[in-house]
DNA sequence: GTCAGCATAGAACGACGTTCGGTCCGATGT
DNA sequence: ACATCGGACCGAACGTCGTTCTATGCTGAC
């Protein structure tokens, strides 16, 4: 009933992960003599698999195009990892550990809440210019080490307001679900290759919802009407910078709440 | 280059599409003589993906498995729907018009964002039960008919507040994001499905969550400690509500900004 | 020099979405 | 009455995917 062969590698990442690099003889000699095995590493399957995402997207994404990009078997990378869920995992995670690197230290506003949006704002841009991502962090978020990290950032600032537990949660919550939610959203954007690389301002998929929008019934959608000028002209990050200060505010009015 | 055969369906859907019933001789005839030949319409293969997808999650609906549930061959199926991707879409529209129905006609409150709050709500309780649902909005909700309508609806609510297209538009996006995005979020838990039908208000998976989030160093994450009961006795559907309230209390206060 | 076991390789497997040539059967024309 | 036509349906076949399995190269310990 119980699996046959015992993986090498679990979820819980044991206390004997394979090494990275430290091979520095063995590197020299590997440059002269063509060897027909390569030598793998995690952080090269991971760094890898999030160029390959970065590049191409999730469903370029393969066993067979990660393995042929490190010059090695299919069969290698289950080394390291245990599935392909797995492996895009650690992707999600190690993109958000160089975004949360990137943003240390700067978090020392005298407004919490600006503190906050510091925060999210460099969530956000990393994620939308990122499809792969925003669907990946979906639920997973706090289950991952850096995830956590991110959740625990964002706590400390909110913890500066002095609510109380409840109210303190449910603010955190609220903001992460506001920037992984409307960041998947606004991150898929960019379907049509385009062939030539210009992309001139993705402006053929938005020209083409544009066109089905003003097709519609004035009647039956007067409010589609009413705002077709400002989604015409909006952009995405300040629509998004824009909902959050809303929520922020509305963040901020409880918070004053508790401190009057 | 172009596709040799033209395909019968197209996306658009043509002034042509497949009658749905409206075979009652045939039907009679077909009870006592067993036919080989069965036949579909898209309404009965869209009903059927809905309910595999509500039975068995994402994973379990297969062409092959929707075909053996209708009856017919594999091939059927691309008769009415051009691509796995079209059809989910239709099914993930099919439910947000019944969500639409549903609550019809009951917008009538004196205050707009009461409506506002009502609409959200039940959009959430209808995906936060399908996980697979969440997923596929993110990104196509202002592309499909019933998206469409939903985002319409909002918007006249919003509009009842007084603010200029700008604002409006950035409300009704933000309340839509965070919508979708928190609920793709919470939808996603019920992972384990413990045989019997007792789900013990899925402790399992909360509580191994906790677990870790109880394991977590004291010093390093201390909000995570100050919220720990909150987290261990939090309800999904409370939290996305409070959330909710966070967000429309930042809307009431930018429309009052306005209207003073 | 030998040997254990770690790390790698790639063929093989089953399941998937999709395609394609074909078949059935009710409607139509004469 | 019969021939014909074409919309609706069928399922074998194809290529690709994630994953598994067995074989084998390589390296440090003795």
């Amino acid at each position: 009933m119980a699996d046959a062969r015992t993986p090498p590698r679990t979820r819980s990442g044991g206390p004997d992960r394979p090494r990275g690099g430290g091979r520095a003889g063995a590197a020299a000699r590997a440059a002269a003599t063509p060897r027909r095995r390569a030598s793998h590493s995690l952080e090269a399957v991971v760094s890898e698999a999030v160029a390959l995402l970065d590049e191409a997207g999730e469903s370029a994404m393969t066993f067979r195009a990660l393995a042929a990009r490190l010059g090695g078997g299919v069969g290698s990378i289950y080394w390291y990892v245990s599935s392909k869920d797995e492996l895009v995992d650690l992707a999600a995670d190690h993109v958000l550990g160089s975004v949360l690197a990137a943003t240390e230290g700067r978090t020392d506003a005298e407004d919490p809440l600006e503190d906050v949006r510091a925060t999210a704002v460099a969530f956000f841009d990393a994620v939308v210019v990122r499809p792969w991502l925003g669907a990946r962090f979906l639920g997973t978020t706090e289950q991952q080490p850096n995830g956590m990290l991110y959740y625990e950032r964002l706590g400390q600032q909110v913890m500066r307001l002095g609510m109380p537990p409840r109210q303190s949660f449910e603010a955190v919550s609220a903001v992460l679900g506001f920037v992984v939610g409307t960041a998947a959203d606004l991150g898929r954007q960019p379907a049509a290759p385009t062939k030539d690389g210009v992309v001139p301002e993705r402006d053929g998929d938005l020209g083409a919802a544009l066109a089905q929008w003003r097709a519609m019934d004035r009647q039956e959608f007067p409010f589609v009407h009413f705002i077709l000028d400002e989604f015409a002209a909006h952009d995405d990050g300040e629509q998004f910078r824009a909902g959050l200060d809303l929520l922020l505010a509305g963040i901020r009015l409880s918070a004053d709440r508790f401190r009057a």
